[in-house]
DNA sequence: GCTGGATTCCACC
DNA sequence: CTAACGGGTGGAATCCAGC
């Protein structure tokens, strides 16, 4: 008899560990039990690090200039962002996962939810196997937590991850969670944040334990419908179930500029850049946008500088998806905005309301069906699919980018530029 | 007061 | 030598205009 109680719910969390770290690895396996970290774009920030750099005291998110003395010191092998690499490996360990249980939901880049109870295994040697496989076909070491609950899961793979040798952790057991809870600090719980925490703390409320024995009316009165949930979940009552594939409300698209921009054009520039691969996005989902954002800024950790933001929106009579017809109106609306004499450190495009692009909502006023660019825009994505990326674009987008972002210790994108494949000399 | 829409806040990876 | 800090998502709470 298994020591799961009848119709309780199952899911397991299935998390890449150091994932951005492990895809480099695969490619490159003397970076094996070395400090190894992977940097935002731009450089800026780390995004994840393995387990030797952890132990070097590097932070999550951690600003790359206060660490590189350090880095230096210790050889810390450093990467920019591969995000086409990470993609493609993300791709495969979500097709594993799916051959091994179809009732999953993809959460991220690097972690998915599998719901287990409705199938008749032995749920913990169902998820070593899931790990072996991973490891074995992909090369990507996983973690993976199991509980009652979606929040218990998150925790259990947390758990998981401190237990090296299996790293797997199964926290059905009510006995065990109530161990476990005593323990589990309240600002590692999955939905609480570092605004909630300090709040938390500040009332004395530390560990989880202590957190579920808090009275609920005063925890809904002071944060709301999401902490009841919280609390539901974590005394094992599942409120939160596997989510649809939901349809994408917005595409946004901007980055930080490799350095600080002063003139309108090469903003017009990095707006119309912004613009195409917003568009080209919606393009492949196959959607249209109802209305178009673009904002600007500088820098909001330069005190020398005066500050500036803003931001506007137009919406559009027909949705669409139409490069050049973005790009127009984005440009409007950033002439609109810009004032000389700032240092500019970002400016990004939303497009707004997406919708199926069979919707046909035909104006009442414009006569002509919006399909006018279809054909264009179809050749420009079949173009550069063809013949490589940025093969064909608007001129608008200008070709010296001076603006563009670093990434200077990009690797080589193995798996998805046949000129980047690995060489075996 | 009530409503819906816009904006801000918060969280996550 | 200095200055250097991501890019997305989504949901809830809150604000505010118009009744």
């Amino acid at each position: 008899m298994l020591s799961t109680r009848f119709n309780q719910t199952c899911f397991a969390l299935v998390d890449c560990n150091n994932f951005f770290v492990s895809c480099e690895r695969i490619f490159n396996p003397r970076l094996i039990n070395k400090p190894t970290i992977v940097l935002s774009s731009n450089d800026g920030c780390v995004v994840a690090r393995s387990n030797e750099a952890k132990l070097l005291g590097i932070k999550m998110g951690q600003p790359y200039f206060q660490i590189e003395k350090l880095c230096r010191q210790n050889h810390v092998h450093i990467f920019s962002s591969n995000f086409e690499l990470y993609g493609d490996i993300s791709k495969r360990v979500m097709t594993t996962l799916f051959d091994f249980c179809l009732d999953s939901e993809i959460y991220s880049i690097d972690e998915a939810f599998l719901r287990l109870d409705k199938m008749s295994i032995n749920v913990v040697e169902y998820a070593k196997k899931i790990k072996e496989t991973i490891w074995k076909n992909i090369g990507i070491p996983v973690s993976i937590g199991i509980a009652p609950t979606k929040t218990l899961a998150k925790m259990a793979s947390h758990l998981a991850k401190q237990n090296l040798t299996s790293g797997i952790y199964d926290l059905r057991s009510e006995n065990a969670r109530e161990i476990i809870l005593q323990t589990f600090p309240v600002e590692e719980i999955w939905g609480i944040g570092k605004q909630t925490a300090t709040q938390l703390h500040y009332s004395k409320i530390h560990m989880t334990s202590q957190l579920c024995a808090t009275p609920s009316t005063y925890l809904k009165k002071r944060f709301g419908v999401m902490m009841m949930r919280i609390i539901n979940e974590l005394n094992g009552i599942s409120c939160l179930s596997l989510e649809e594939v939901h349809s994408v409300k917005n595409i946004m698209c901007s980055r930080s500029f490799g350095k600080p921009v002063t003139t309108l054009s090469d903003l017009l520039e990095a707006v119309s850049t912004y613009c195409a691969n917003a568009c080209k996005k919606a393009r492949l989902q196959k959607i249209k946008a109802q209305g178009i954002c673009v904002y600007l800024r500088t820098s909001l950790f330069n005190k020398t500088k005066p500050f500036y933001s803003a931001s506007d929106q137009k919406i559009l009579l027909l949705p669409s998806n139409d490069t050049v017809l973005i790009t127009t109106i984005a440009h409007d609306l950033l002439k609109k905005l810009f004032k000389s004499n700032y240092d500019y450190q970002k400016v990004g495009v939303i497009l707004l309301n997406l919708i199926d692009e069979n919707i046909k909502q035909n104006d009442l006023f414009e006569n002509k069906n919006n399909d006018d660019n279809k054909i264009l825009m179809n050749l420009l994505d079949v173009m550069n699919e063809q013949w490589g990326k940025k093969s064909l674009f608007l001129a608008a987008e200008g070709t010296q980018k001076l603006w563009s972002v670093k990434s200077a210790r990009r690797s080589p994108r193995y798996t998805t530029q046949w000129n980047e494949l690995l060489l075996v000399l």
